[in-house]
RNA sequence: GCCCAGAUAGCUCAGUCGGUAGAGCAGGGGACUGAAAAUCCCCGUGUCACUGGUUCGAUUCCGGUUCUGGGCA
């Protein structure tokens, strides 16, 4: 693990997580504002470029205020992963590092947290194992999931144990690994945490009641709502060049607009679906946070500039 | 006022030819190693509106009451 109190005074990089609407950007903007530091975003859909309203991006003013890294590094339509979020991150961290700035990590991905707080290497990933993705999707909607089940039994029976054959994307995923990297699924996994993490990282997330939570989302998609944000999603739904099952339409806040477009609902539905999704969200990125046990710090549901003082303290 | 139809889980409803009931949604828990805002798994006791009657036994059948729809005046 890299010594970062060689170019910065603080001992750990803080990583302000949990789930959407707790109130993340703006404990890690006092954060920012207090040490002089910059944001790094950790969120998987605000790296779309052009996907403001809906991702809850920070405004114009505090993007001016205060520097922010890996948001807007993709174009909308294209393909990202862990992997290449990990890959970039690192790179940002080392150069903010490099002169003397404290980087807040900041976003509600869990999967993208875990990498980074575990240090989780993805390594290379070969053509063969993206061509049998591939190739196996396509005989999984031919056949069905059954005979790629059974072989992966076959090759990673610890891997079979685990996942649930109706979840297909991770049977395949799985089964492409084993047959095409040179080892299963479970020895490669094996392997990625052997060299631990590469930076100091510590974990905070703003714990609310439940109800509360709920209740800021709710609050918050009636913001969005009002910023324009079905604008912003006609606009990207009206490019030709972004195909309609693009990663970023899975985005919430934005494929629930695809029937009303169609004009088979109407906004208040489209509204409620909105809420109904990102608290579902909210309570899978709790199971997640939740699982990480006591290497998630909790933060009472106080004002950003309290929090953000605990915080400095933690992390000094 | 009269007639008809309802009243069952937080919501929408199914059902019990009389043996105290179950779906969807909501809600809760969990998994997660290259699409992760994705993908997937598990969890259903509630005065069956109230009140009499018939019955060994009523949420179910019969009467009354209240409420909610709809129709007729």
């Amino acid at each position: 693990m890299e010594d970062i109190r060689k170019s910065i005074p603080y001992s750990y990089i803080p990583i302000i997580t949990g789930p959407t609407a707790s109130g993340k950007s703006s404990l890690a903007m006092e954060i920012a504002r207090l040490t002089n530091g910059a944001i790094v975003s950790c969120d998987s859909m605000q790296i779309y470029k052009g996907m403001d309203i809906g991702t809850a991006k920070d405004s114009p003013e505090e993007l001016a205020e205060i520097r922010h890294y890996m948001t807007d590094i993709a174009l909308p339509g294209t393909r990202f992963s862990v992997a290449e979020y990990t890959g970039n991150c690192y790179k940002v961290i080392a150069s903010l590092l490099e002169k003397g700035i404290l980087p807040v990590v900041c976003g509600g991905t869990g999967q993208y947290v875990s990498a980074l707080f575990y240090g989780i290497e993805y390594g290379e990933d070969s053509d063969d194992v993206r061509q049998a993705v591939d190739t196996l999707t396509a005989e999984y909607e031919a056949c069905g999931i059954d005979a790629m089940y059974e072989r992966l039994k076959a090759i990673d029976p610890d891997a079979a144990e685990k996942i649930h054959p109706n979840n297909t994307r991770r049977v395949i995923r799985a089964l492409a690994v084993s047959e095409n990297s040179g080892r299963n699924f479970t020895d490669k996994n094996g392997e990625s945490m052997s060299s631990g993490p590469r930076y100091p990282f510590k974990i905070f997330m703003i714990d609310h009641d439940r109800s509360i939570l709920y209740d800021r989302i709710n609050k918050r998609v009636d913001v969005m709502l009002e910023m324009g944000l079905e604008e912003e999603v006609r606009a990207l739904y009206g490019r030709e060049d972004i195909d309609k099952g693009s990663t970023c339409f899975q985005a919430i806040g934005y494929k629930e607009f695809k029937d009303y477009f169609e004009d088979k609902i109407d906004l208040d539905k489209v509204s409620y679906e909105i809420k109904l999704r990102s608290r579902h969200y909210a309570k899978r990125q709790l199971t997640w946070f939740r699982q990480m046990g006591d290497d998630v710090n909790y933060l009472p549901p106080v004002s950003s500039e309290e929090n953000a003082e605990s915080v400095i303290g933690l992390i000094s």
